[in-house]
DNA sequence: TAACGATCCGGACCGAGGTCCGTTTAATTT
DNA sequence: AAATTAAACGGACCTCGGTCCGGATCGTTA
């Protein structure tokens, strides 16, 4: 197996820091540090696959049409952004970097401040709206199976959750109930829910707060 | 738009039933009601597929692949199974339907008899382990996106949480819940932690009782 | 400003999933 | 047994994601 030795030098985010919970706003100003050209062409790309989701739904974004359409060849696309996945993610990373600022440095509830478990109903809430919004993108967004667990934007969102639930119920496998917690607002559950089965949204935060409550009541000792 | 109407009669399993936890071992003998050289050749195909799995893991399995190993037309394998989806789970069905049989009927605490509380527990931590084991297939054989919690198999399994939590916690949202617990015993999450993380099976079995027990404890009032 | 090397560009190319449709065949009816 | 028809067959064909590599460009060094 001969053990892929990058294709692109400069591909964007080929596979995640290590390091968590930066808040990168200017850690990683993506055009800093990449030729003119390759800036420009970036540019021209995410304008041309912004216009196409909202003319024909994330659905019509092809690589091929995004490529025509800022007039750039195909494997240009790809060598920016990787794949389609991370084209539709550098689609969303404005918001997600929003979102991150919010609940790493904005106000309680959902900032610092408040005690974690009203930070953690909080998050979930947001998250909840957050991806109500853009489920068409968010949908489209998902990583293959084998990283979505690894996808950076995830692992934040995680490493929050995580953080909180240290805080909450220090005794816990938090690394565990944080992925319990993250499973609940997966974006495809939530398409399905409120989608699918018609649920509003008001009842998923409800059940989110609920969730939150019965993980993080003080610990059971029914000893299995 | 054309609304679809099915292009092959007979593709297996379309789209599921909305009765939920009938024990279809008799229900839905495939080959029953096939034209003879279709039962034919669907047999070929699952053996083939098999031998494929064996030899070259499910990556290996290749529509087309699949088709010239059984001596069958690629079409063939589309009418007969939908999509790669169909086909992969076909080849965990009968795996599936054991399982089933199992915890519908089989003995406790995994089968009727038991208190719900355990009968979850011994369920989440079974099917921990049959993941484990197939976890190739199980991830290959993930749906797309959008049928991904209509997937027949999945609703059987989510029902009978369901069912279960009604017993256990009469007064919570059963259906939200269920769909968290579902989420810890998601194969690309089991994936996720056992091979790229390298948790023990021993840990997420403890997090899963663990997790039972959190969510069945009688409802916390704090209230949002 | 000339030359050079690293980076980038573009589009031909490939593989795999999925569709189409003319042809063949199994079951049923007469 | 012949006729009929619904179902199954097969493989050419399409689309789209992803790769490759010869040639153009940028930025730097002299």
């Amino acid at each position: 197996m001969s053990a892929a030795l990058p294709p692109f030098p400069h591909t964007e985010e080929p596979f995640g820091r290590t390091e968590l919970l930066q808040l990168d706003t200017t850690a990683h100003e993506p055009d800093a540090c990449l030729r003119a050209d390759a800036a420009r062409n970036r540019a021209r790309l995410l304008d041309a696959a912004a216009r196409l989701v909202a003319e024909h739904g994330a659905a019509g974004v092809t690589m091929e049409a995004v490529a025509a359409a800022a007039n750039v060849g195909k494997g240009t696309v790809f060598r920016r952004f990787g794949d389609r996945t991370g084209l539709l993610t550098a689609l969303l990373d404005h918001s997600e970097k929003k979102f991150q600022a919010a609940f790493l440095g904005g106000p309680p509830p959902l900032g610092p401040g408040a005690p974690p478990v009203e930070r953690l109903r909080a998050f979930g809430c947001a998250m909840l709206r957050r991806s109500a919004e853009q489920l068409d993108l968010q949908l489209a967004a998902e990583p293959s199976a084998d990283r979505r667990f690894a996808s950076p934007p995830l692992r934040v969102l995680h490493g929050h959750v995580a953080l909180l639930l240290r805080q909450a119920v220090p005794d816990a496998d938090t690394e565990l109930v944080a992925h319990t917690l993250m499973g609940y607002l997966n974006p495809v559950l939530i398409h399905h829910l409120t989608r699918q089965c018609g649920m509003p949204l008001e009842r998923l935060e409800a059940g989110w707060r609920d969730l939150v409550d019965r993980v993080t009541a003080t610990a059971p000792d029914t000893a299995g």
